[in-house]
DNA sequence: CCTTGACCTCAACTATGCCTGAGGTTTTAT
DNA sequence: ATAAAACCTCAGGCATAGTTGAGGTCAAGG
């Protein structure tokens, strides 16, 4: 009773081709991230397109975006089709944007790092490294917690 | 019955002065990461050089560094001992290199991705985006699974 | 036909990094 | 002395991103 349509991928087909896991398929299926039509055999079958849907998962992913908010962009478009060219320079410049953001973050952190390197100033309250918490050392009235050396 | 060492913090004291919840002291001492003495009433007692050591832990989780590995870093440190400056010179370049290759890693996936909106290139089989993991798009006999507009 | 591999569902488990709450003790301030 | 604030332990929960396994069905080749 086998019943296939023409260019749809099995589930194991999809994950060797996307290079996850089959139970990745499942779990991302279960999070509404991609919904395949079912067989007559009630097995899933992957529209071809779906394919390219996870690859921009995935790309997403490495980006640092979580499921929940790859759903919500993939979901914001149109009809929830797969992503057009358009769709995705709309996608990819937002995304582009997050990468930017912790790329930032993380440039900034290495070059105090190395400045920091061996200096020992972690001991010194404006250090920083360790102003973004530990700001003053000082309570409400102003006192001093630790003394200058530590 | 109140026994207190000149300059240390209790637990919220600490909590405070290093910005985490004390819940988070308590974890991290769970995960073996610093451990406090007690006093008479069973009570934590933060000589002020863990002061230091959670700073630093805060530091390497910017980075990326997970618990664990943190923990590996400090107890390799002689006698589990705070870090000095020189301690702190091998830790810093070590996590500062792992930072590096974080932010390469970033780096080359946001220029692969700028190089790409737009373009809709997710469609070809050569796209340096995919390519990681869908390198061919061939069966192991060679041949293509998808049509060359997939 | 019939076996084998692929697929199905659902529950439970992994790992990381904490947070919350219950029930009880200690410190601190008045 | 006493009450409030802070502390204690331990169990269990949350979120993320899956993986694993049991028990059963479907599909494809010989």
């Amino acid at each position: 009773m086998a019943e296939r349509l023409e260019n749809e991928l099995s589930v194991g087909e999809l994950a060797k081709r996307a290079g996850v896991a089959v139970s990745t398929l499942h779990f991302y299926e279960a999070k509404g991230l991609i919904t395949p039509r079912r067989n007559n055999g009630n097995q899933r079958r992957y529209p071809r397109n779906l394919l390219r849907r996870v690859a921009i998962i995935r790309i997403a992913q490495r980006a640092g975006i979580s499921l929940a908010e790859i759903r919500e962009a993939l979901s914001a478009l149109p009809a929830e089709r797969t992503p057009t060219a358009e769709d995705w320079q709309v996608l990819s410049s937002n995304w582009k944007a997050r990468l930017d953001e912790r790329i930032t973050a993380l440039t900034q952190l290495r070059d105090e790092m190395a400045g920091c390197i061996g200096c020992g100033c972690l001991s010194l309250r404006d250090c920083p490294l360790r102003n973004p918490r530990d700001e003053l050392g000082r309570t409400a009235t102003g006192a001093v917690l630790l003394s200058p050396g530590e």
